[in-house]
DNA sequence: AATAAAGTGCGGTACAGTCCGCACGTAAAT
DNA sequence: ATTTACGTGCGGACTGTACCGCACTTTATT
């Protein structure tokens, strides 16, 4: 059960960013071209699933996420994490930084985050 | 097309751990019930992907991943990147460093490997 | 009230993914 | 050479995903 399909993932990706659409608005904004039948195949399966919501207003129905773009991520991190870094976020940080997809930038904004949230730990999980 | 279904993930990452078995191992060491004819399936189609090899030895196939661990962590953070951050690798990192996955540890850990990346950038990709 | 435009519900096809049984091959043991 | 144990190839069933057309409903227009 891996959460969203690809087609799935467009939509929610799309209703995130702009919180509440109607389906012709979201089949503008998709990736690829599709026809209206079929966008509207993935939102009532999104619908059952109990991602979305929607309610009339004029003559169509606006669908709003009901599930948190934070708690997808979660759990395709954990999935990353487990498939690829046997469970282990250290390594995950490891490849992340060895991935050349950071920057010098980013690197120094990840060490001035770092920092901050080494200072000021709002919500770090204790080990020891 | 997202590279790896669910079970066939399952198998490569026992096959990334172990480095190369026959069926009835991988059987064995798969994380929920399944037969031997079901597990032969998944293999057989990795087979026609081409991530896996096979070779005889005795009377079993033994397999072997083709397919490198670090390329399938890429696609899947890229995956995950576009999908939940926007594509942005620095939300990707505030996201993971609020997330609460991360211990105090890993933050020492993180600014350290922060710091020694920084200094010697060996893959560090120019953005400037 | 008739029409046109916009939107919906329903059903249907095609193919991928998951799962399995069974007949056949192969190699060692008797 | 026959049996037994292990392993493979093949094909089948069932479900989910991706995709679409068409008939119907609703609202605005004239």
């Amino acid at each position: 059960m891996p959460e969203f399909t690809k087609g799935e993932l467009e939509i929610m990706q799309i209703l995130w960013k702009h919180g509440e659409m109607k389906p012709a608005e979201i089949q503008e904004h998709f990736p690829w071209e599709i026809t209206n039948s079929s966008l509207r195949s993935y939102l009532s399966i999104l619908l059952d699933k109990g991602h979305l919501t929607r309610h009339r207003r004029g003559k169509a129905y606006f669908y709003r996420p009901r599930t948190k773009q934070e708690s997808t991520f979660r759990k395709m991190l954990n999935e990353l994490t487990r498939a690829c870094c046997d469970g282990s976020v250290e390594k995950l940080l490891c490849h992340l930084i060895r991935s050349e997809k950071l920057s010098e930038d980013d690197l120094l904004e990840l060490k001035r985050i770092a920092e901050a949230s080494d200072e000021e730990p709002t919500s770090g999980k204790e080990k020891s």
